[in-house]
DNA sequence: GTCTATAGAAGGATAGAC
DNA sequence: GTCTATCCTTCTATAGAC
């Protein structure tokens, strides 16, 4: 019973994922969702009450596997190197897996910033660099890395492993036309990124 | 006359642009194009037909713009350290005045790979790494760039000057409260990139 | 070429039966 | 909790006057 009722609950909430993920908010149709879920639209309105707060739903869900699966990051102890190593393998594997995510998080904040400030709500950005400082700070020192430049550096890191899926649609048509596999520069960038990261830090 | 139909065409075909870089072609609205360009709906159907050749109209002329104004980087007679500083001050300023175009680009190009096709059938890719590979012949020998790095390497460029903007939204917002300046950084980005990219390059 | 008025379709949301 | 039927708004597109 309550039992069957968290299961449509469930199926309704991948179904409208799946439709969100592809077509974005604007793009979405409940109509789809239903279709989806194998259910009709009214049925829909009774979980969720609007498009909207089903949206809502569906983003705070995503927001939240993306954050919780990369804060450990920040706790582990390895050297700096080994933690950019670390970071690439992890994020490009995630990422592998769930490729849809970068392109659909950027338009949706772009489109309404509030989204973004409710997750930032929740979370202590200074603590991330914080922990960082504390358990890196000789090797801070002999890379040279003010902390001017750290905005710099962590967006760059960011950059390279989040722009092919963001561009994701570019790249497979691009690739595709230079006859290049778009799975194996995926294997392949999960050491390169980091080489190339840890070369440019370098003295 | 004709002169006045030129006008009305360009004031509506600019409303368009707008109204498209900041909602997409899923959340344009008509009536908003025919409210910004001070006419009535009617007119931008008398003008375009449909909300979709509009579409195609606006995307097609933005895809252009972005082209010819990097096609010539593959011209210039510079190292290729000086090269990649060019790119990443050329880029980097057309991005400054036009920060809307890799959200917008991105985002409808994945929603719509097709769109691509369409704009990749204009152009020679390959002619344009071989010029690369005929000015920089020996370079690339020394710097050790084999030929199947090359999409490595060209992404890692392109990523960390057009990331930040795709991202916009979210930099704007982790920038405002982390007190930076993204103007400031997007200065300093120039000269950063560069830098990065070309230690990373050295053996 | 430009306008007003409106058709016609699509989509989100609700009422009410079961 | 789930369905069918339907309302109502929004939006693209067209007809027709000027």
């Amino acid at each position: 019973m309550s039992e069957n009722d968290k299961l449509t609950e469930e199926i309704i909430f991948e179904a409208a994922t799946d439709e969100f993920l592809d077509r974005g908010m604007d793009g979405a149709r409940m109509q789809n969702i239903a279709d989806k879920a194998g259910i009709n639209k009214a049925l829909l309105h009774y979980y969720y009450r609007t498009k909207d707060k089903m949206f809502n739903a569906v983003f705070e869900k995503i927001a939240e596997k993306i954050l919780s699966r990369f804060a450990p990051v920040f706790d582990e102890t390895l050297t700096l190197e080994e933690k950019i190593r670390f970071f690439y393998r992890e994020h490009i594997t995630f990422l592998q897996d769930n490729p849809r995510l970068p392109a659909f998080i950027l338009n949706e904040i772009n489109r309404n910033p509030a989204r973004l400030r409710r997750v930032l709500s929740t979370i202590d950005i200074h603590s991330f660099w914080n922990k960082l400082e504390e358990q890196h700070r000789d090797e801070l020192v002999r890379y040279n890395i003010t902390k001017e430049k750290i905005p710099q550096i962590m967006t760059t890191i960011a950059a390279i492993s989040v722009f092919p899926f963001a561009a994701r649609g570019i790249f497979e048509e691009l690739f595709k036309k230079l006859d290049i596999s778009f799975d194996e520069y995926l294997e392949e960038r999960k050491e390169f990124a980091a080489d190339f990261v840890i070369k440019a830090l370098r003295k």
